[in-house]
RNA sequence: GCGGGUGUGGUGAAAUUGGUAGACACGCUAGACUUAGGAUCUAGUGCUUUGCGGCAUGGGGGUUCGAGUCCCUCCACCCGCACCA
């Protein structure tokens, strides 16, 4: 259907260009010679270029979406006149929450609205003329396609980092290392605390190592906070949050933690971070990854808090004799690692069982375990909440006490026992956790007494240790560890209100607001590592847990937000600047010599940082670190529609699909070992209980084997027998967004291999992306993530190169521009644009296709809407003037403009210059329909220099002038720099200013026809095979046609004129040689009349002449 | 808030290395041809001024013989901010 706002053609002459026909004419026979079919091996020398991965989204594309597919596709037409073997695919990013949100309104399966959108995106992209190569089109929800996906995500799981090396390693390479030296060389970045020996190491049982190589791998799991959904039974989407609700109903949403998976991006940072520098890209955006990554030096300063400041009320009786969370520096270190190694020597596979939901605050509480607790050692405890857990110790040699008065003396120091039995834990988890949360809840967060002292401390990051002796407070996030056991019962309900208010905030809000000032105090004090003095801890939400330590030292002599919390609440700053802080405003710059400050007073910032740093390592009060900004990858959605992992949990200890689980499992017992793990079919795409993804309702495909299956509990094994390794599921997850769209430019190079996710072969020739256009919008995203997959799989030896894409190139935004009426109020009579003042209006939209320009088409407007059918118009001038506004191209706003309506209207040729003389390639614009009438009419001009509307073709063997020589190699010259440059609307306004002189010169010579044809062929390729084989008649197509060589002799002009200016300013223009010297021209133009006129008899101070551009004299 | 981007006629823009600001188009005005015009062609079109000229690249300041371009500062708008893809 043609937009309201187009009226009919007239019949077109026998010769006029009839784009319609030539471009389904040529549409068809280039498909039928399947031209634009890519070998992977060839004589030429190669080039990739490639577009960003489409989302087929319901709505279609709009015409701000082929954009940057216009420009890679003349690129790639380019470079293939050039003489490349030109690689430019496309492919369909299929996995995605809108469709499974879809289905859920609809009932609609995913996969049946994918495969249509993907139709719909696929005739639409057609319909543009495109030279993909669609044989090597690849789907992320193809079975076929994330098979691949799937063995990628297990490369990583059976990999770890080694930072010696720096490069990723097999897991088995690191396993050989434990049983030679344990993990004395490689600090485990998931937990550096983790120290054994190989002793130890070989003394683990198979859980414990797995727990351990967990921690070391870069696709590993940990816990993560997400949005939950209470009403709606489900985790959401960041975006499906809005101002603290669901956008769905707008239900109320809470943060939970869940089990997750993770990429450990992190250990990529530094990498990720200096091999940006070899890249094409622009700077905005490595800019924009570099700050990602945020790396930032500085120190790690550990501030003890003070036992005695301040004094509280009632005294401390007894200090229990708890030896602190991170027990007594110089006393326990060594025996509580020697306590913690006997124990993991000999631990349960219940305790490992139970620690995995206790472990990283699950339950919204630390707990530690087997920890020592006066002369006992408790399977595990929360220190802040005061209770301990125990599991039936009859296997723990060493430590079998007489339970109840073990019990007795461990609430004597103030704990809750909690006691269960092995069975208990392993066959009702969830009662035991329910009790356990119960008991948390009733449970007073730790009464101060006693609590804070021994050598509890607060560790921060500072970027700035040279200010250290500017510390006036701390600052700990809301969410720290340790607030709940430092908090003063003074201070104990203001904090919690704090904390209340901080929990309805997102990181967004919280970073954002800056000119409100929040915070409490906790009552506690630290102690200064150098002055000793007591430093006041505070909490507040410009901290954030997340961040470094989740704790910062507060300067606020040296730090705007510190300077501005410090004033609010009243807090005493310490000038340590001198003179250059004035007590008004911190002073944050980096010069200068530093103040009041001890050993570090009259140093420069630099030297005070090496001193602190230096000083600080020393009294073991801290030292130098790196800090990221970057976290790892979370990889797990709670959802139906994306890849299932390759991953099986054994009594709840997570196996990828390809290992050996015998003796507990017979390879490929369940159907587990091949790939792909097919994503199952299903009916419903409600979530699953707790906020599992729908996968979880599947319980015959999640559970492979379980403990209560009849054929096993017939004739239990020995190993089930001893309660341990009893049942097989599946996960549930699946993955993000992201997983397919990481790698899938090496699919294309070999997009049909059944064998490996692409040969080593494909990839050594195609090598890199040359060319990669796309949005800004994924700069941290997908650019990151898929530059993080080529590293590691470059490390496994499966790629030769380890950055995906060598150039990037950024399209801007096409915008919507909406239309607006004005409906008087109270009525149904619209008043034009111009008289909307008279009368109090309301705006209403009106559907940008129904409106020429700014001119509303009354009749269309009527019939769009029922309610408007009857509506009057106070017309301007007869017309009805539209308002207009440049906006987001979007469906609810009624500025959408498809592209098919304007390549049915202009064909595909004029759509597709128009696009790139809209302007520069990566600014944003907004689309006017209107302004495509020049391209076409310049399309059309340019026909009429090869064919006559009437008579028909017109090009003759005339031997070309030197005035159409220049206009044409002019023109060659400019195509050829401006596409290497990608200034595609200088190439096109080129074409128009060598059509209008070339039709001015009343040109119809093949000599200077022919080769301006081709190189309007990436532009126009429609037209250009028409002319070329049948105006022109060439047989075979202008496709494969080489690119014509400019010559600079046809260029070179002997004259030049010259801008003359007297001060600046332009007052003449004169003609020289080019080869003019400059005593001459000095000479001419002191003697010109109107030279002498503007120098107003003065002489001359200064004579300026550049040759071959402008003269200036000064006076 | 942090990070990034963009500001030039009524509109999209050009000016590639600091050298005649507004190329090329849209729109508009007038005209030609025409049964007709949304085809085609011609002329005009930054603002201001009768004219000479003056003023103009978001605002202000600076460097320079010369600044849209370099520097400082302020303002406006757009994009991203970790589960949209």
């Amino acid at each position: 259907m043609l937009p309201f706002g187009i009226p009919k053609r007239y019949p077109l002459q026998p010769m006029e260009y009839n784009f319609t026909d030539i471009e389904k004419r040529w549409k068809a026979n280039w498909n039928e010679k399947e031209v634009y079919k890519v070998p992977n091996f060839s004589e030429k020398p190669k080039c990739y270029i490639l577009d960003m991965f489409p989302y087929p989204s319901g709505a279609g594309l709009h015409v701000g979406h082929p954009l940057g597919y216009i420009a890679s596709d003349i690129y790639a037409r380019y470079k293939r006149l050039k003489g490349f073997n030109v690689l430019h695919p496309m492919g369909f990013d299929a996995f995605g929450l809108p469709a499974e949100q879809y289905a859920l309104e609809t009932g609609q399966h995913p996969a049946d609205t994918t495969e249509k959108n993907i139709a719909r995106y696929r005739e639409q992209l057609d319909n543009i003329g495109f030279c993909y190569d669609w044989s090597r089109e690849v789907r992320t929800s193809d079975p076929k396609y994330y098979k691949w996906t799937q063995w990628i995500f297990l490369q990583l799981f059976h990999s770890w980092y080694d930072r010696e090396q720096h490069r990723a390693r097999p897991i088995t390479e690191l396993v050989e290392i434990f049983d030679i030296s344990g993990n004395t060389a490689h600090v485990c970045p998931g937990d550096d605390t983790i120290s054994f020996s190989a002793d130890e190491w070989k003394t683990y049982s198979e859980i414990q190592q797995r727990e351990v190589l967990m921690q070391y791998r870069l696709a590993y799991q940990d816990f993560a906070q997400v949005w939950w959904c209470e009403a709606l039974g489900t985790v959401l989407a960041n975006d499906e949050v809005v101002n603290g609700v669901s956008e769905r109903g707008g239900h109320p949403v809470e943060r939970k933690r869940m089990r997750q998976w993770f990429l450990r991006i992190t250990e990529y940072a530094d990498r990720l971070l200096t091999s940006l520098d070899n890249l094409e890209w622009s700077e905005a955006m490595k800019e924009m990854q570099r700050n990602w990554i945020g790396k930032s030096s500085g120190a790690e300063v550990k501030f003890y808090l003070s036992p005695t400041l301040p004094k509280r009320e009632g005294g401390v009786s007894q200090p229990r004799e708890v030896e602190g969370w991170q027990t007594a520096e110089n006393r326990s270190y060594g025996d509580l690692k020697q306590f913690k190694q006997e124990l993991t020597r000999n631990p349960t596979a219940t305790e490992e069982h139970l620690w995995n939901f206790l472990r990283r605050d699950q339950l919204g509480a630390k707990f530690r375990r087997q920890h020592i607790i006066g002369s006992f050692i408790v399977d595990f405890v929360s220190l802040s909440h005061n209770l301990i857990i125990e599991v039936d110790g009859e296997i723990h040699k060493g430590q079998v006490v007489e339970d109840n008065a073990r019990t007795e003396n461990l609430e004597e120091r103030g704990f809750n026992v909690m006691r269960f039995s092995n069975h208990e834990v392993l066959h009702d988890t969830e009662k035991v956790i329910k009790k356990i949360k119960q008991q948390l809840g009733l449970q007073p967060t730790s009464s101060p007494s006693g609590r804070s002292g021994g050598a509890a401390h607060i560790t921060v990051f500072t970027t700035r240790p040279d200010t250290i002796f500017g510390v006036d407070f701390l600052v700990l996030a809301p969410e720290h560890e340790l607030v709940d056991a430092i908090t003063t019962p003074e201070q104990k309900n203001a904090i919690d209100e704090y904390r209340t208010y901080v929990k309805s905030r997102s990181e967004r809000e919280r970073m954002s607001e800056v000119k409100q000032v929040t915070g409490c105090f906790t009552g506690a004090y630290a102690i200064h590592p150098f002055t000793h003095n007591p430093v006041p801890v505070w909490i507040a939400e410009y901290v954030l847990a997340g961040y470094g330590t989740g704790a910062i030292m507060a300067v606020p002599s040296g730090d705007e937000r510190d300077h501005a919390f410090a004033k609010h609440f009243n807090i005493p700053i310490t000038n340590i600047f001198g003179e250059q802080y004035t007590g008004n405003e911190a002073y944050s710059s980096k010069t200068g010599k530093i103040h009041n400050s001890g050993f570090l007073t009259g140093m420069s910032v630099a030297d005070a940082t090496e001193a602190a740093i230096g000083a600080l390592e020393k009294i073991e009060a801290g030292k130098r670190r790196t800090n990221y900004r970057l976290r790892d990858a979370g990889f797990s959605r709670q959802r139906y529609w994306g890849e299932p992992f390759p991953i099986v949990y054994v009594d709840d200890v997570p196996y990828g699909t390809d290992e050996d689980l015998s003796p507990t499992l017979s390879k490929g017992e369940g159907g587990v070992s091949s790939l792909p793990v097919e994503l199952p079919y299903v009916k419903s795409y409600k979530p699953g209980p707790e906020g599992q993804g729908p996968l979880a309702n599947l319980t015959d495909w999640v559970n492979i084997r379980t403990t209560d299956d009849s054929a096993h509990s017939a004739s239990p094994s020995p190993s089930e027998r001893a309660g341990e390794r009893l049942s097989i599921k599946r996960e549930t997850n699946t993955m993000p967004g992201y997983a397919g769209s990481s790698w899938y430019f090496l699919r294309y190079m070999d997009p049909h291999n059944d064998s490996e996710f692409a040969s080593k072969a494909a990839t050594d020739y195609w090598n890199q992306v040359d060319l990669y256009i796309g949005g800004t919008e994924h700069a941290v995203g997908h650019l990151l993530y898929s530059r993080m997959w080529t590293k590691a799989l470059f490390d496994l030896g499966h790629i030769g190169f380890d950055e995906p894409f060598r150039k990037l190139l950024n399209q801007g935004m096409i915008q919507g521009s909406s239309r607006f009426a004005y409906r008087i109020n109270g009525t149904n009579t619209f008043i034009s644009f111009g008289k909307r003042k008279e009368q109090p209006v309301t705006e209403v939209r009106v559907d940008v296709n129904i409106v020429d320009g700014q001119e509303l088409d009354i009749e269309a407007f009527r019939k769009w809407r029922p309610e408007y059918a009857n509506a009057e118009f106070i017309l301007e001038d007869g017309k009805y003037i539209c308002g207009a506004e440049v906006e987001k191209m979007s469906k609810s706003k009624y500025n959408v403009v498809n592209p098919d309506d304007i390549v049915k209207e202009y064909g595909a040729d004029t759509f597709r210059m128009y696009e790139m003389f809209l302007g520069p390639i990566d600014v944003s614009k907004p689309w006017d329909t209107k302004g495509i009438e020049g391209v076409h009419r310049f399309l059309k001009k340019c026909w009429r220099l090869f064919a006559d509307e009437k008579t028909g073709w017109l090009v003759t063997d005339e031997a070309a002038t030197e005035a159409e020589l220049r206009i044409l190699h002019k023109t060659l010259k400019k195509i050829g720099d401006d596409i290497e440059r990608f200034s595609f609307n200088t190439c096109v306004s080129q074409f128009m200013i060598c059509v209008n002189e070339l039709t001015g010169l009343n040109c119809h010579k093949r000599a200077i026809l022919e080769p301006l044809i081709i190189a309007l062929t990436p532009f126009a390729p429609h037209m250009a095979e028409e002319i070329w084989q049948n105006g022109l008649k060439n047989s075979s197509t202008v496709l494969d046609a080489a690119f014509p060589v400019y010559e600079d002799i046809f260029i070179a002009e002997n004259s030049v004129k010259y801008p003359v200016a007297v001060n600046g300013k332009t007052r003449a223009e004169m003609e020289f040689p080019i080869d003019a010297a400059q005593a001459d021209v000095e000479q001419a133009v002191l003697g010109d009349a109107a030279v002498q006129k503007w120098m107003e008899g003065k002489t001359p101070k200064k004579f300026i002449f550049v040759k071959g551009k402008m003269i200036n004299v000064v006076v």
